[in-house]
DNA sequence: GTCTATAGCAAGATAGAC
DNA sequence: GTCTATCTTGCTATAGAC
């Protein structure tokens, strides 16, 4: 076997363990808060002991950071991936909502672990998660005025209003009742109608 | 002087002991989160010792709990005040969001400790939290029904999507732009506009 | 009611074997 | 890369003086 084969297995495989520890993480955050959450309880879950993580990662900050990086950067993939078909203004942008309601409610845990944090409070981690958020949130700014809305209608407002629709739906959303895809075709729609109107 | 006026005052300034307590625990609460908020920094700030608190609460998850509890009687009173002027339906939906929203952006710490535990997980504290919530949003359920709204109008949707819209007001919420009596007036205009075109 | 002192425990992080 | 063992620190809660 040539050298370069074996090491990417090992980059591999390396992923695999580091992946497998931020999903760790991202869960126990989840649900217990950053603070609650023991290095011991995510290394368990991942199936190591808790020295372990520090091979992987120097500080249990810095885990709870790349958790909040990745969890961005799936989002963020999975809402542009989502505008590649639709050229309709109004179909990009619902299909942006759908596809940030759907990683939210029932996509991966790495993403809902983004909510636990809320950018409450100075602490450092706060400026990181702020940061981070505004630029993917750029996204739906853009989706907004690409709509040619008559003027009078505050872009900054409407899409506060209808991301935090959205986010909060994560505290009281729960499987087997409406389907995130309705529920965001539902946003959309009371948007459109009022903003057609005006 | 008599034993009731007695009686009285020492009352008084046990309240006035407890809610000092109070406020300085929803303020860590608020700023630091439940599990990295101390005891010794929640009774430094309401100039005692750690262990005087437990005269008060008889552990830190009942503090959090008569924060809870607190908090939400307040905003409870502050938005059904709001609802004794005004007779029509519109103006007191809208009365109800701008006290809603005054009291969770500008008001008390106690309010604002509210957001800090989104109810995810399912921690003893969550039940707690939902039921509380579901009561005082019934409050807007009824606001709701009183408008009348043409049939197909999903008046649990529409709760969920105004309240989830004002409530994450306070994620971005920074004092000196927009007050949150214009904010509560644009979200219930966009709902208006929308609703009576319908 | 509030203090001081401390018991009892769990946490994050490190060191060195393997 | 992962383990075991451990250091150090900080926490909640209690006990008893005042």
């Amino acid at each position: 076997m040539a050298a370069g084969k074996k090491s990417a297995a090992v980059r591999r495989r390396r992923g695999n363990r580091r992946e497998l520890l931020l999903e760790a993480a991202a869960r126990r955050f989840l649900y217990e808060g950053y603070a609650a959450a023991s290095m011991r309880d995510i290394a368990a879950d991942a199936g190591m002991q808790a020295g372990s993580i520090y091979y992987h990662f120097p500080s249990k900050a810095d885990l709870l950071a790349a958790v909040h990086d990745e969890g961005m950067r799936r989002i963020s993939d999975a809402v542009l991936e989502s505008l590649e078909g639709p050229k309709d203004p109004w179909q990009r942008l619902e299909a942006a909502c759908i596809a940030h309601l759907e990683f939210l409610l029932e996509g991966n845990i790495v993403v809902q672990a983004l909510m636990q944090e809320m950018p409450t409070g100075s602490s450092p981690i706060r400026t990181r998660v702020t940061r981070l958020r505004d630029d993917y949130e750029g996204i739906f700014i853009r989706l907004l005025e690409d709509l040619k809305l008559p003027r009078g209608v505050d872009l900054h407002s409407l899409r506060l209003m209808l991301l935090g629709a959205m986010n909060w739906s994560f505290t009281w959303y729960r499987p087997g009742a409406e389907t995130p895809r309705r529920i965001a075709r539902k946003f959309v729609k009371y948007l459109r109608i009022s903003l057609q109107a005006s």
